[in-house]
DNA sequence: AAAATGTCGTGTCAATTGTAACTATAATTC
DNA sequence: GAATTATAGTTACAATTGACACGACATTTT
């Protein structure tokens, strides 16, 4: 007999949530790898960046919202980028406990650079699917997203 | 105008490795959460059992092959398997540098207790999907692993 | 309008993780 | 068969991350 364990049900290779983390963490690191190399931007960095290039003036709040980031983490790459000259702060009149955020010209330019690095990493992984087939993906993500929710966990 | 940054053809909430990784650390921290509390083993120990447990006998050379876990990774949990009693070592008579890992009788326990558990986090999350949409995710999971790999970099 | 409560962002410390060097064996070369 | 090089696994230290609590401001309650 080949297993120790009888009835093992479980393959860790078939196991979805598994093949999920390594393909994910495979993916990210390679890209994270990327633009670490050219600008010195960590993920989380580059997420802050890539959030606030697409839209001008969120607040930390918003950001943290809409990545899926931790506070913290928010917090640590905004302070860092500011350092770096790519994020500015424009405390929020209304409410002074935040700021909007918005790239300087040195961080419009840093985006500018790695928006197509980071499209490129995306187009390698597509060029394996036809067109349909990426569709269907982006359906089963979605559907996959939304029962993994801690909002929705059963209905 | 919305955008501040004119051509910006990078919508990150449609980006598929950032889509990917928020999906995955949902999934996985949702499972870890579990046995956390339960047994309060990491996701890294969980993984080396489950591949001792699917596999008896494996090194941790074997398992860093299959697990896409780093030597260093391995090596932690399974000092921490076995100072808890769920994992013991025996030494190869070939190659006195690694040992022959085996589940213990209160590792197989565990083992049997958390295989459930995790199925079931992968059965609610397949419940959103048809049985041929889980085919089909399966196949083009199958590719972008294949593509997003070091090795198969481009064709 | 004072007090209590809630929220945004940050600082602090502990826990986790990554990197590189190390120990011990093994395999290869000379 | 001695010396070199390679490999399995560990250790040690640095860097990253997470959890919690705090300070500043805002909002709600009394």
């Amino acid at each position: 007999m080949e297993n120790e364990t009888e009835n093992a049900p479980l393959q860790l290779s078939k196991f979805l949530p598994y093949r999920l983390s390594v393909l994910s963490n495979t993916v990210s690191s390679g890209i994270a790898a990327d633009y670490q190399r050219a600008f010195g931007l960590n993920l989380w960095q580059w997420r802050v960046m890539a959030v606030v290039g697409e839209c001008e003036g969120l607040t930390a709040r918003e950001i943290t919202q809409r990545t899926a980031m931790d506070k913290v983490a928010v917090s640590r790459a905004v302070t860092a980028l500011e350092a770096r000259g790519f994020l500015c702060r424009q405390v929020d009149p209304e409410d002074a406990r935040s700021s909007h955020l918005g790239l300087t010209q040195a961080g419009q330019d840093v985006y500018q650079q790695i928006v197509p690095l980071a499209l490129n990493h995306e187009t390698i992984l597509l060029r394996a699917l036809s067109p349909q087939e990426e569709a269907i993906l982006e359906r089963l993500l979605e559907k996959l997203a939304r029962a993994a929710s801690p909002d929705h966990p059963l209905w």
